[in-house]
DNA sequence: CCGGAACCCGACGGATTATTCGTATTTTCG
DNA sequence: CGAAAATACGAATAATCCGTCGGGTTCCGG
């Protein structure tokens, strides 16, 4: 039972001319690379602000503290993941076991993208996984899958639902993170996505998925 | 790519007389009490001496440095695990499947056990996980589960095999872990561990097990 | 009982780090 | 232009922590 308390982790304040944005985007650039570099460990204020070509101080005005960027760098990435995710999800062309497919695919892939970066901050996030906003953050992530579960099993029981959900939601993201910890090459991603994705589709037809197609009939990668 | 000099691990001395392997229980007592209570951000030789009645320099005797100390209880806990999973296994009284089962079920309720810890241990794995040491304790964990799948799919090719079981024992660790960050209700843990064992058996029999007895055929939970 | 080996101690050195704050510079705008 | 607001700076502060080392204590074999 960690006592540290939760810190603020919100914006300072406001970039509000031109040259003060455009170091905000040196100071997150600078950050991405020390991380990478680094390693979570020497994340240091100073090594960014070294890097970022700008003062300590600099940086204090814009993030109340460390943890602060990197939760900012965490936050912008699950966003950009929930929108990917989104769009695969929402692409109402394809059937719904070929969406999840694809869905588990660029997931992993994306992971493995940038997968120093994405190391060093799973290292670091102790340092702000407890603020709210990163609670937060994590709810809303896992919200898309929910909501796409209701499209898929629409005659399942919330509370069976959600357990499936949560299943294959959480599993996918813990297993996605042991991809950017340890290097894959492309055929391994290939590969193991694929079996993730058979893996998802066989359980779900298991559980008594009604009706599938012809089309959602897939052979499996084995 | 941090340039962490990957640190000795090994013992530096083994104790011989009484005393000192008191003292070196003592220490590790004392390990898992600081890392539970005050967590990994906090844990220090000089709280782990204060609270196993030592001094820091005694420490330094049988440790070669503070990863030491946490790596020896990780591999103090893989090994549990292990012996854990092999007993489960090896029950040949049980239906291949039946064991598999039982395996997910024993290892999650047993990643809840003493959660803070091990999730604190997570939370610290940064600093022994580069280390050889815990590189090979790693591989001989996954290779349990791997031995079982060649009982398990005694027809199918090495390859192949050989990423299944990737899959199914990444999966079970990486959700493990999931279960020490976030504590759960005991019925969520039975709830969530079915499904996962659901879900194994689900995608075994999906990617052509061959001739499943009547007897592992169980009803899904849902 | 004694000499050496094993053991234990804890203050200290050396190093790192997060964050602040007084000052200097730049921008905005009336 | 000129003043106020915004911005940028970076030395200084205060705190923490790892690991060592010289000296004292306890144990064991002979």
């Amino acid at each position: 039972m960690t006592d540290r308390p939760t810190p603020r982790i919100s914006s300072r304040k406001l970039p509000q001319q031109a040259r003060s944005t455009e170091l905000v985007s040196a100071i997150l650039e600078a950050a991405v690379q020390v991380l990478a570099k680094e390693g979570a460990h020497r994340f240091t204020t100073a090594r960014v602000a070294e890097k970022a070509g700008v003062s300590v101080g600099s940086i204090y005005q814009y993030f109340p503290n460390k943890a602060a960027i990197l939760f900012r760098l965490q936050s912008d990435e699950w966003r950009e993941t929930t929108d990917l995710l989104k769009e695969i999800l929402g692409d109402a062309s394809s059937p719904p076991l070929e969406r999840l497919r694809a869905l588990v695919i660029a997931f992993i892939r994306s992971e493995c993208e940038e997968a120093e970066v994405r190391g060093a901050l799973d290292d670091a996030a102790p340092l702000y996984r407890d603020a709210p906003e990163a609670q937060e953050a994590r709810l809303s992530g896992t919200q898309t899958l929910l909501d796409f579960m209701i499209e898929l099993m629409p005659d399942t029981p919330d509370a069976d639902r959600a357990l499936v959900g949560d299943l294959i939601s959480n599993t996918l993201k813990q297993v996605g993170k042991s991809f950017s910890e340890t290097p894959r090459t492309e055929d391994e991603i290939e590969a193991y996505a694929g079996a993730m994705a058979d893996m998802f589709q066989a359980y779900l037809v298991w559980i008594g998925w009604k009706n599938p197609r012809a089309s959602d009939r897939r052979k499996p990668m084995i």
